[in-house]
DNA sequence: CTTACGGCCTGTACGC
DNA sequence: TGCGTACAGGCCGTAA
């Protein structure tokens, strides 16, 4: 499920839930997410304190009292599990394959059938030189990420609009479904070329329209929970809601909500990502591809 | 340098 | 019921 917002309420459910506690064991039940686990991961973890936590993009980094900081990327279908016992008929069994025991008494299960994600550890002061975190944009809630940022950044790449909002470098946290939400929202069609977009005069409010829907979609998404797809919980087993909010993700052939819009949704392929938009309200540019 | 796309995995839905 | 195919919240690494 995990874009910025699930990201970001999986990780206030773990600083809830262990902040400030002491990792007393970790049982790791492969060898490999995505990439292999560091080397000594279980040593470097265990018996260390928990003293803050933190988000980049969509990785939650997790300081730890030893200098080290744990950095987790969930994928596709990555997802924590907090519980307080194990029960036997843990369904989930197969696609455990990190377990933290805090001093608190709580088991943080990692549980990612598809193992598109990823562990590492890092020295705190070397976080920011991190491989997979130094390119990585301003995030998609911060002041850093504005309409005159976002023009200049985007600006001349031979992509479309669509494409650019779900580059990590560009833009940090923004994921499939909220790129076309934000669109939505903003009333800019997802074919909107970035080539040579600086030039058109109505881009400024163009781009400030659109960060101002990104962002407005993300913290409402946060609120509402996130995204509950499949059979995704949150680490508490709720569910989030927003995924009843969605007025153009998987709404495919759905009258348009927007008022007096009778357009219908329309799914495309873009850059091998599924869009969707209306491509009545959303309006023609005159610099589409 | 930039952009395009194969590949990593499992699970599910759908057509035959 | 089974089997093949397409697709799914992400993004690295390599080719071009």
């Amino acid at each position: 499920m995990p874009e910025l917002p699930e990201v970001e309420i999986i990780k206030r459910s773990l600083c809830k839930a262990i902040d400030k506690q002491s990792i007393v064991d970790v049982k790791q039940n492969r060898l490999n997410l995505r990439f292999p686990f560091p080397l000594n991961f279980i040593d470097k973890l265990k018996g260390s304190s928990i003293t803050s936590f933190g988000r980049k993009a969509k990785y939650i980094l997790i300081y730890l009292n030893n200098n080290y900081v744990l950095i987790i990327h969930l994928g596709m279908s990555g997802n924590f599990l907090i519980q307080k016992n194990t029960p036997d008929d843990d369904k989930n069994i197969k696609h455990t394959h990190v377990v933290f025991y805090t001093s608190n008494n709580l088991i943080i299960k990692y549980i990612d059938p598809r193992r598109f994600g990823l562990m590492d550890i890092a020295k705190v002061s070397e976080i920011n030189q991190h491989r997979l975190l130094k390119n990585i944009g301003p995030d998609a809630l911060s002041n850093e990420f504005n309409a005159k940022y976002l023009l200049k950044k985007i600006t001349n790449k031979k992509c479309n609009i669509k494409t650019a909002l779900l580059n990590q470098n560009i833009v940090g946290g923004i994921g499939n479904i909220y790129a076309s939400e934000a669109l939505y929202h903003s009333r800019i069609s997802p074919h909107t070329s970035c080539y040579g977009i600086v030039n058109y005069e109505d881009s400024k409010n163009n781009m400030k329209r659109l960060v101002k829907s990104v962002k407005f979609i993300l913290n409402k998404a946060i609120e509402a929970g996130g995204s509950t797809i499949s059979d995704h919980r949150l680490p508490n087993g709720d569910l989030g809601y927003f995924q009843n909010e969605f007025n153009v993700y998987n709404c495919e052939s759905k009258k348009c909500n927007r008022k007096h819009c009778s357009g219908i949704i329309k799914k495309i392929k873009q850059s091998g990502r599924s869009t969707f938009f209306c491509d009545s309200c959303q309006e023609l540019q005159d610099h589409e591809i």
